[in-house]
DNA sequence: GCTATATTTAACTAGTAAGTTAATTAACCA
DNA sequence: TGGTTAATTAACTTACTAGTTAAATATAGC
């Protein structure tokens, strides 16, 4: 599994991890924050091991501070994600008038882009 | 790995089943269909293998047409998968305006939820 | 320097995933 | 009935994943 949306996918194909990310996203912690709920069901080492998954995904970034790792979130990978989950939303917006409000919202983006910043693709 | 979103997201974590799920998003197509562009790189029961990856996960629904399978996106999981990424939004929008409007949108689908179609969460 | 705290690395095991080839099932057609 | 096409199942191999325990590294504070 050599690119990096399917590397991507996969890290997010387990609990714990989605877990530690939904930590994050209420802010900034270091491991042993992130690990405490699971040390009960897992050691340390696997908790490393889990962050290890995330930051090489490009989900998360982990910096030092003296002896701690304090890791956030890293947008970047869930906005490929996201994007690529883009051309299936016609599927899951099930009802019509829904559909039609969608394209307007992504014709506003679209025009949003335009004006403020030169995004890829 | 019980549970169905990580089952979800571990199916799409392979370009393959993706581009198979591409192919269908293009409408209605059976093995067949789905196997051609891969067969120059791998047999047809890998080929199989990955529908039934796709099929378990939630992602496409296969019925019985004489000898053949048509297959069809469903878009239940990726509902699903959707409405997990919508938590983390707010990081990847990443500048400010955008997520003004972005709050915007959150409301107006709130809104059209709950007087059309009740839906869960 | 010594010790405690935070985290990672090493070495290993068990289970799962993705692929293979060969054989099998199922439906159509002549 | 026999052949052809479509797809799956069986049995197997290889590689990867998630976890383990034990040992190592790094930093802070006395």
């Amino acid at each position: 599994m050599r690119d990096r949306l399917s590397q991507t996918f996969a890290a997010l194909a387990d609990p714990t991890r989605r877990a530690m990310l939904a930590r994050l996203s209420k802010g900034e912690a270091n491991v042993s924050d992130l690990a405490r709920p699971f040390l009960k069901d897992m050691s340390l080492p696997a908790v490393t091991k889990h962050l290890q998954v995330l930051e090489k995904a490009g989900l998360i970034t982990k910096t030092r501070e003296a002896q701690w790792r304090p890791c956030k979130l890293k947008p970047g990978a869930l906005k490929d994600v996201a994007d690529w989950m883009e051309a299936y939303r016609m599927f899951w917006e099930e009802s019509f008038d829904r559909l039609g409000a969608y394209l307007e919202t992504v014709i506003a983006k679209k025009n949003a882009q335009g004006k403020k910043h030169g995004r890829k693709k």
